[in-house]
DNA sequence: ATCATTTTTTCAAACGTTTGCATAAGATTT
DNA sequence: AAATCTTATGCAAACGTTTGAAAAAATGAT
């Protein structure tokens, strides 16, 4: 009863006292099979629950119709919405999806990297992990040009692997959200920073810097705090930051989860938002139009990223001639209460 | 220079003048190999940037090393947890992992459970959709287990289907919610609802329903709004329940960002949280303790179930004899400021 | 009965790799 | 120089499927 290892199509061969051949031909309609043959076979399949093991064909066709994802987590709400946007189309498609957490970890990116390619997906979507950046390496990026495998890097791209990528503007984004604050009227405005040395961490950081420079604010050191994009790690450090004689009356946040805690702190102090202290956050997280007060914020398209990078790779395959382009969304700035006193 | 196709190991054996096997030998460091023929051959795979190709070797040793994840959605925090949990262990133990996204069809799980065994999956997760349940169909779930391919259930089980799984007391939860509500002295309770006829819902439902009678405190249909999971579905009946001249004087919520918007949506017509109104919500996401006031919840350890269900799969691989356990965690009632009154 | 035609089936190769067994080459002993 | 023993390599089959070309079988025409 119990079919241990599955029927093949060598199976159903025997049974019939026919070839391989015939069965693949009955199975697949071909036209040349006479018509009883076909009809017997296939209820026959049926019955023992044949099913066609792709792996053989994909050795066969050297095509797997799976493709890979590395992203360097998963906890984060832009990285699901983007594989989520990644999913709704691919799907459609008829494509797996292997998925790879590199925890920003180059070692295991590389590893993954390779592994994918050993599994001759068709395509790689790819977010740069830090450790990656740092590195400097990129040979297991170029190497997935080298087998002409499309590469398209979702979210964080390498500057000088020549491929696809869908970014947003993340220093724009960072940007824009000092400057609303400033705009607003608000003067000493607090960073609450990603991970040192992490890119997307710096690059909101250096928008930040960018723009009180543009308004001739001073830069002030002890504004800034760093976090680990957790909402634990800006409570303590935040505290201290509301406690100075002259607090900020500020606050851009890496992200919503951090604002968050940021908010709770400063309500907790006895600031009022925004009147006393205004707060922006970054992500557009499902939440963040439901706090008290709901949330300034920085949309992100994670969902729109995945969704047009899955695009762009099945264009590109019925394209002859390779294209690399570089999409950079522009970020949307998200006005709530907590900016609008 | 560029590699259209990747090199194969019968491409370096032309190179040498020697056979596949020797190459392949080479490469594999057996012992009964030259030392110079090896280090030549392995230079030079490195060299071409040899890679070997695993779709072979899953043909070969009918091992794919790829195991499938199977959920309705990927956009619930409570998800996504899971699939981190999941990676975590798995990825220590080199598989691959193929996620499947059926966005609650019956015809999408059926569809993906085939292709997965198709690819030869050594393993699958699988949270069930809301359409199998209804259809009350499991002929694919039984296919999984007629060819001997491990199935665990994650998070959500079809009863009747003799696998192990891994799952969260949803009834028990709710129930717990409830009654903390009322040991607080809240009698007049609303429950915003997930979907009708989803069975997590159903569940939660009746928890809350259960736990009313035994306090007996009448069950008022008026008091029921249902949501799909969504903030904004919540708004406008939440609005409509808060104007009753008799409106509620708790909330148990489907879930956290529901919660939120509830919320915000009793705030804004000037009722106090807790004093007037306590709100309970479901998933302990990562921002319900840092919103206004903090928001008690029901924990369902996400990645918990994620690690669990990974290291059952690895366990049972091992074991010769087949175990089935139903593994049910009990939720976790984390009481916050918006039911301390 | 012979040939031509049509219909149906089989053969063999291919995809890339591994592995037991056979064989060849080289070294060592008689 | 022959026999024995190592050491190194090659052969062939296997995994499951598809497909062009060849072969076989059935049908029809002369």
């Amino acid at each position: 009863m119990n079919q241990h290892t599955p029927v093949t199509i060598k199976d159903i061969a025997r049974k019939f006292k026919c070839s391989p051949s015939t069965v693949s031909r009955a199975l697949n309609n071909h036209p040349l099979i006479n018509e009883d043959t076909r009809r017997n076979i296939q209820e026959y399949a049926q019955k023992v629950g044949y099913q066609r093991n792709s792996v053989s064909l994909s050795l066969l066709n050297q095509k797997s119709n799976t493709l890979g994802v590395v992203v360097p987590s998963l906890n984060q709400f832009h990285e699901t919405a983007m594989i989520e946007g990644l999913q709704n189309i691919l799907q459609a498609n008829g494509y797996m999806m292997t998925i790879c957490v590199t925890n920003e970890s180059y070692t295991l990116e590389k590893e993954y990297v390779e592994k994918l390619m050993a599994n001759r997906v068709e395509g790689i979507f790819l977010s740069v992990s830090q450790e990656t950046y740092d590195s400097g390496h990129y040979q297991h990026l170029e190497n997935i040009l080298h087998r002409n495998i499309p590469l398209i890097f979702i979210d964080r791209e390498f500057d000088g692997v020549p491929t696809n990528s869908i970014i947003v503007d993340d220093y724009w984004g960072a940007f824009t959200a000092t400057e609303h604050l400033i705009l607003r009227g608000f003067k000493r405005i607090a960073h609450l920073k990603g991970p040192n040395g992490l890119t997307v961490s710096e690059k909101r950081f250096k928008g930040y810097k960018d723009c009180l420079a543009k308004h001739q604010i001073a830069f002030d050191e002890n504004l800034i705090i760093t976090t680990n994009f957790k909402a634990e790690s800006a409570i303590m450090p935040m505290h201290r930051l509301m406690s100075l004689e002259n607090p900020p009356d500020g606050v851009f946040a890496v992200n919503d989860v951090v604002a968050s805690a940021a908010m709770q702190v400063i309500r907790d102090l006895g600031f009022s938002i925004p009147q006393q202290v205004a707060i922006i956050g970054f992500d557009n997280s499902p939440f963040s139009a439901y706090m008290f007060p709901s949330l300034s914020t920085v949309n992100r398209f994670g969902k729109l990223i995945g969704e047009e990078a899955a695009r762009l790779f099945l264009n590109n395959l019925n394209l002859q001639t390779k294209q690399n382009e570089t999409i950079v969304l522009p970020p949307e700035l998200i006005i709530r209460s907590s900016t609008l006193s």
